[in-house]
DNA sequence: TATTGGCACTCAGAAGCCCAGAGTGCTAAC
DNA sequence: GTTAGCACTCTGGGCTTCTGAGTGCCAATA
């Protein structure tokens, strides 16, 4: 519809808008990037634009500022995406090549993506979805202390603590681990639940305690596999671009406090993998996060996207750079953990 | 030196301050706290306590705000420290209840921390110190994948996954599994590095790799765990009181960003369980705090304090009740912990 | 038809001014 | 030591003014 002189107004717009957190007007626009026009020519494609409700003047005579339609056609017809330093590659590769479980990855990732993006960023753990019971381990911590540990194929391990309150025998724990193991590696996550409900009931008294409390925490594992977890990081960085929020910057904090609202939200966004998905300002329907946008890319093996990354800030962010970043993460989860 | 009347006013003064963000003047004084004298009283006793550099007029003819002194003074003479109220009380028993392993106690204890006092909460980990070698433990994650987990005898559980590159036997595993622990258990920390030293020589040709890799992961274990590490919590809470920091928020979020500057803070701090030392605004030398103060208490066992949870925020602070928390909390974690 | 120079118009924000009122310090009396 | 009274001092809010960036429109031009 628009001309392509008018799109590269709208990109010099949002740039020179996200670079100045100033509205933009014709004559700055001419003097940073030469079009080959005059700013009356400008003028008038602003107007078109506007029209267009690409952009809005805040008031009569001020300069124009994007609207969330606007960055969101820069940001779909942004074909060039910003690459990565060489620092941050290479940032990027020292964290590559330390293997580590999955917390440490996760978080590593998590946080060099607020590093890279000054955002709020945001790592989903993965769900379990299909994958298998590769064993469980017992591994006592203390006299009456018991850590059971469930590792699942899919190199994801839980783990939990818990005071059993008396003495516990090596041996009868070695013959339990070993009666678990038998019963439930192979058997997927879901189906734990069933596989362990009478489990308890073939062995002797003085044991029942014991393995109730075990099998007790192996469902609340499964169980708390469902529901799933967010790491967030860089949330300070809110404090810097405060003013963006408009001041109502309470009702964000809420919003990310309530993990919950979050986790339905990027839930809610189809990802595929090596791209990025992006609500921008008031295209998510969440009370709070009018002016802010939510970008999530997925991740996971070649089969099957396991979860999502991604970070959240106000409307007036370097999409090019974020975007890429995201991806890069995504890219990076992807290998250290689709196994 | 000052009258019990001048610091009553003082008092009043940090506690109308701290509420109202307003200076405060004579006049209001007398309304909301009657003392029993008139304001040309009250005047003198302020020109007292500012002539004592306990407070001071951001300009003539404005209110006194407490300065750094008065802080510390208005702290050192508080007496009663404000009670948890009865949700915050429950809300931690409830947390308390729930046994969980040392990572979950001490990320919920610090994030309730952060919530009850609205700060930047975070928590120092234990350093095992004296800490013994409970046992190891060789977990197979995946074919070519083994945790390597080091219990030590203060419930502390340090785990990493190594990649190992070739299949792994399971029987080989537990023979090594054996030797380990027959060599480890019960050797305090410190010389785990001089007791594996030798220990891969007395194993066959191709066990090597693995044995060097399993001893390499349990040396790094130890020396990560020389260098502390800290949660925080809550950073999002300076977007809130950002007001108090006067503008150059940016320097406070880099010392927040660098964990050391913190951790050698409160390193220096002097601690004993059970009270909480606290540095006032600019008491504390490090560049970027100087509107900042820091709180923390230690937590450990009976014997010994074996590390430090706090929080820091604004020197415009709610100190009771920050103390208060940071006390509940420092005392709950010492429960859980000190095992 | 698209572009441009020209021009009148608009309005936010800075600058300047004024004033009320909150707050002070001081002094003299109690 | 306390108080009433008073003169004095500013900030902050309200008001006005005015400048300049920026607009929209129109007629001329290519």
């Amino acid at each position: 519809m628009i001309s392509e002189r008018s799109f590269n107004v709208l990109r010099a717009i949002v740039e020179d808008y996200v670079s100045t957190k100033e509205p933009v007007g014709s004559k700055s626009l001419l003097e940073r990037h030469g079009f080959g026009v005059s700013s009356a020519t400008i003028r008038n494609d602003m107007a078109l634009l506007e029209e267009e409700g690409l952009i809005h003047a805040p008031h009569t005579s001020a300069g124009r500022v994007p609207t969330d339609s606007g960055y969101r056609l820069f940001v779909d017809r942004l074909n060039e995406i910003k690459q990565l330093s060489v620092a941050e590659r290479t940032a990027m590769e020292t964290l590559l090549e330390s293997s580590a479980d999955l917390d440490e990855i996760l978080s590593r990732s998590v946080r060099m993506l607020s590093q890279l993006t000054n955002q709020v960023a945001m790592v989903q753990y993965p769900t379990l979805g299909k994958a298998r019971v590769r064993s469980v381990e017992l591994v006592p911590i203390a006299d009456t202390r018991l850590m059971v540990m469930l590792v699942s194929d899919n190199g994801r391990i839980q783990q939990h603590v818990v005071e059993v309150g008396f003495m516990i025998a090596t041996d009868s724990l070695s013959m339990l681990r070993g009666k678990l193991n038998e019963l439930l590696a192979g058997a997927s996550l879901s189906e734990v639940s069933s596989l362990t409900k009478d489990f308890s009931g073939a062995f002797a008294p003085e044991l029942r305690v014991l393995v109730t409390a075990i099998v007790g925490v192996l469902n609340e594992q499964v169980d708390a596999n469902r529901q799933d977890k967010l790491v967030l990081s860089g949330t300070a960085n809110l404090a810097r671009s405060e003013g963006d929020f408009g001041g109502n910057i309470t009702s964000l904090l809420d919003a990310i406090e309530q993990q919950v609202v979050l986790l339905r939200l990027i839930s809610e966004m189809e990802t595929e993998q090596d791209s990025v998905s992006l609500l921008i300002g008031s295209e998510n329907s969440v009370e709070g996060l009018s002016r802010t946008s939510v970008m999530v890319s997925g991740y996971g093996n070649d089969s099957e996207t396991i979860a999502k990354v991604g970070l959240l800030g106000p409307t007036r962010m370097d999409y090019s750079t974020n975007i890429s970043a995201v991806r890069a993460i995504a890219k990076y989860l992807s290998k250290s953990i689709g196994t």
